[in-house]
DNA sequence: TCCATGCTTGACGTTGACGTAAAGGTAAAC
DNA sequence: GTTTACCTTTACGTCAACGTCAAGCATGGA
């Protein structure tokens, strides 16, 4: 009876990633130096893990709401905790507790912005009537 | 019979927004130089108008949700845009639309962020009932 | 074997968004 | 009348987040 080999995590090169999130190879490596992402190597090549490539995705939506990189390790850091024991846990809920605040937080000032914006398209139809 | 005088506008001197809303004067000073805010002069001071102050706040609003100033910029001159013919305001609720489909964009990211926050959240929940 | 491709590590450059220090004007307060 | 408190302009400094060379290793195909 063969053991039955356990299915082989993927793996992606550097331009791999690069190319799917339409960033360069620099900004990749730059998160790397920043610690935000660690792929092992093959020699001096960097061999990217399903992890990694989700830790960038990860990375890549927290830019897209204008997180700064800081920030953005901040919650990132919070998926990849560890199982860890219960004050370990009570601290990793609090920092939810605050992320939480901080994203609902934006999204109301989104909200607010967005009903500002829907006022001053009614006044731009209104003139628009105006003068039709 | 008096002429009744107009209530005098309120202004502001660069400190007073500096305090009203947690910046620094050189700060309100840089977006004077980009051209973000265009106070009048008592000499060489500078005097705001409430027009001023609402840009500002719309400015630091913006900033409050990762915006960058170009991409400020672009919102906030749509507050401003005079009444206009029809070719302009149909322009400006193009401009409104496509500000819209952003600033939902990066609601759903947010969303999307929290929900996923919340699972992270339950699993620490459910490992701290079975240490407990 | 040589060449192209893709990877690597430096290291300096750039842009945005201000910070900070220098040098000076003015007006109210003592 | 001079000190104090704010204001001004000018100009160089800084930090984040990469961009942009430069120079070199490795490997697969002509």
């Amino acid at each position: 009876m063969t053991t039955t080999t356990p299915a082989a995590q993927p793996t992606y090169t550097i331009s791999d990633l690069a190319k799917e999130f339409g960033v360069t190879t620099r900004t990749i490596r730059f998160y790397e130096a920043e610690g935000m992402i660690s792929p092992t190597r093959d020699g001096q090549r960097r061999i990217f893990s399903g992890r990694d490539r989700t830790r960038l995705k990860l990375i890549l939506r927290g830019k897209r709401i204008g997180f700064t990189l800081a920030e953005i390790r901040e919650i990132v850091d919070m998926y990849d905790s560890a199982p860890g024991e219960a004050g370990q846990l009570r601290h990793l809920i609090e920092r939810i507790e605050t992320q939480r605040a901080e994203l609902e937080a934006r999204r109301a000032v989104i909200d607010t912005t967005l009903a500002d914006l829907a006022e001053v398209e009614t006044n731009a139809r209104t003139r628009l009537e105006e003068l039709g």
